[in-house]
DNA sequence: TATTGTTATACTCTATAACTATA
DNA sequence: TATAGTTATAGAGTATAACAATA
């Protein structure tokens, strides 16, 4: 079949997304997690006490749709909420939250390390900036 | 904030698909498409008499959810079904599809140029070769 | 006044199972 | 038996509007 699509960055990018979005999101949930979840835990550990709404804004995640995140990783016992002031709630990781993390960190770093290596040599250092310069 | 996401190239990935994709969504909105009804028009124009069935194995999209789509681009006026045999159907653009192809033909390019130009010349190159190796 | 957390809601995309009819 | 088209349905992600309480 003809296909005028191969042509395209941009067409090719969203199925490169989808492709390693669904592979990883299938390795994670070995572990109980969703991509969101896991991305969530690691802002979460390396910035202890941080609020909802800032994570939101740091992983482009509406404040209302953070809701239904953070009760389920509350609820999974993986997070706790404590009062900053009246108004606002610092976020942190339990200690069982910190063994999901290290083993969602290992499906991780496996599967980012398969799929850089499935990049042909000559192309594997250009294509974070690439991607970067695309979206940041 | 600290941001250990910032080294994982699935990552950066999934996040330069979604700013794209989105991007892109809102022009095509202007023709009245949808990412999906472009492709699969595309696709359609370059191979008039294709099946359902064959377009959703090159997109990748199932054959239950072909329906809607379909259904859809059907009311619009913009495909044609014509019996094969008894259980298959060719598809075929009408005039109608082909001016709202041309249109979004225009867009599509457009979207692509300026996100090429959004990635420094000298990752430019290696970005495709890079995102097929990842999916095809 | 702006921000935080929340509820409610709706739309899109995707995935699965099952059915009919035909090759 | 395998394939084409379809129906129904459920899950997940995302977007908007609105609200109360607090900064």
């Amino acid at each position: 079949m003809k296909d005028p699509l191969t042509s395209f960055p941009g067409y090719s990018l969203r199925r490169a997304a989808n492709a390693a979005s669904a592979e990883l999101a299938q390795r994670l949930s070995v572990v109980g997690l969703r991509q969101s979840d896991a991305s969530l835990l690691m802002l979460v550990e390396a910035n202890p006490g941080v609020t909802a709404s800032a994570l939101g804004r740091r992983l482009d995640i509406q404040r209302a749709n953070m809701v239904p995140i953070l009760k389920r990783l509350e609820d999974a016992g993986l997070i706790t909420r404590a009062p900053i002031d009246g108004k606002s709630q610092g976020l942190a990781l339990t200690e069982a939250g910190r063994r999901t993390l290290t083993e969602a960190f290992q499906v991780i770093e496996q599967f980012e390390r398969e799929l850089i290596e499935r990049i042909p040599a000559e192309h594997r250092a250009h294509l974070l900036p690439a991607l970067d310069a695309i979206w940041r």
